[in-house]
DNA sequence: CGTGCTTTTGAAAATCATCAAGTATAGTGG
DNA sequence: CCACTATACTTGATGATTTTCAAAAGCACG
């Protein structure tokens, strides 16, 4: 728990101030509710870090002094059992904002699967920003709707789709641009997020490639063969 | 789908105005962000309804045109596979606000399981209201956070507890004063919350009332024997 | 080119779902 | 008020998907 603060304290060294208006995640953040002429005052209140993967940067229950801001790289999200089972309920990618729980801790940790570039806010000097730029408020809240509407979407697939339905929806959800897939994550990471094991993740990933819906050049590397079938198979429609 | 707005214009006729001043629900609800002398504001663009059991009125993939607050009663809330297969995100009770969804559509559907009295606004002029009180936004992104701490909760125990665990968070969720815990919705309902069977639950809950957890006086009530024990079953410790 | 980790594949086991009655409960009309 | 019917709930037997246990195959890195 309290390891979160020393270890963020360990990379402020590397930390160089990352001017908001070089920041290549703007566009895609928040902070694009912020105009030029103020982002001078949110670069002020920021703080750059550099994270390496693998370095839990969120510990669930610790005090939540701080929001974060990806500007490179991903994030696993997850909620742990005292047994060591774990539910990953997210993966943050550039643009991406955590830590909007307004309670007094995190709820969820935090751990980075590819090195990371995070953009750090201290929760109180925030609250201040909030109050002069009612915008970033209102994006916020347009943030949190929108997280809300993909958690809903995760409930029906935990609690209703089958070990296939769940893989094809993640597939298509991952997908970018073009047809193939990058997963930086591990089958671990997957198999935690869908609510499988990592066992179901391979044989379900070989049954879809047997099927033709899809390539697997590299384990983490997928290329969709068949979206059409991908998509109704993640409808549920057999 | 089109049915909803016709469905909610059946039941205008018996919507008497509430003033907000009156309202049971307000010290719960998102709308004890405004203070009493612009509550008339807020009373003007509020429109009560009485909702019968069964009913349901808020279709998914609908245009969202309108904000609720509950005020009385007990709605689920829940996602649809084609074939049938049911997901429910969470029951709404006296105070809940529903229809946060940015987007143009509603992303659930929602369906009374008790009679209900819900506030109606309509979208486009609770932003107007929004843009007037800053107070209310603050108050609506408190509730969205609080929402998907909530919806993380749900995901673990989806992807990663078992039946009984299921069945020992629900309980000890739904317990609020005393040792009863009152069930408005059916095993079904419990059953497509949990993403269970209805045999399952009905099985399951058997099992708790075996090892002298909780009774069962009624189907519809569950009193709580043993909570610390029911806790560390929802908690994961064997 | 080992060494260690991730991934894949196989076989057995378990939890939960499905199919099928039977029992309680609530609501309805006589 | 009571029987009747429909619905909800419980319980039992069987089955299937997924997990668990186990081991081999790939792959990355020193």
């Amino acid at each position: 728990m309290a390891a979160f603060s020393v270890r963020a304290r360990a990379v402020d060294a590397a930390a160089a101030i990352e001017p908001c208006g070089h920041c290549g995640a703007r566009t895609r953040s928040v902070c694009n509710a912020i105009e030029a002429p103020d982002l001078a005052r949110l670069a002020a209140l920021a703080h750059g870090l550099t994270i390496p993967a693998g370095r839990q940067f969120i510990e669930e229950g610790d005090a939540a002094e701080h929001f974060f801001n990806v500007t490179a790289g991903t994030a696993k999200l997850f909620k742990m059992l005292p047994d060591g089972r774990r539910q990953i309920t997210g993966f943050a990618g550039v643009g991406d904002f955590l830590g909007l729980a307004v309670s007094a801790t995190y709820a969820f940790g935090a751990e980075a699967i590819e090195p990371m570039r995070i953009c750090r806010f201290s929760r109180s000097r925030l609250k201040t920003l909030l109050a002069d730029f009612p915008a970033l408020e209102r994006r916020l809240l347009e943030v949190a709707a929108n997280e809300l509407v993909m958690a809903q979407e995760q409930m029906l697939l935990l609690g209703r789709k089958t070990a296939r339905e769940r893989l094809a929806s993640f597939l298509i959800a991952r997908q970018s641009h073009g047809d193939a897939v990058r997963l930086p994550m591990t089958r671990s990471d997957i198999a935690d997020y869908l609510g499988l094991t990592i066992e179901t993740v391979s044989r379900t990933l070989t049954w879809l490639r047997g099927q033709r819906l899809i390539e697997i050049p590299a384990a983490a590397e997928i290329v969709i063969r068949d979206r059409p079938a991908l998509e109704r198979l993640a409808a549920g429609l057999r």
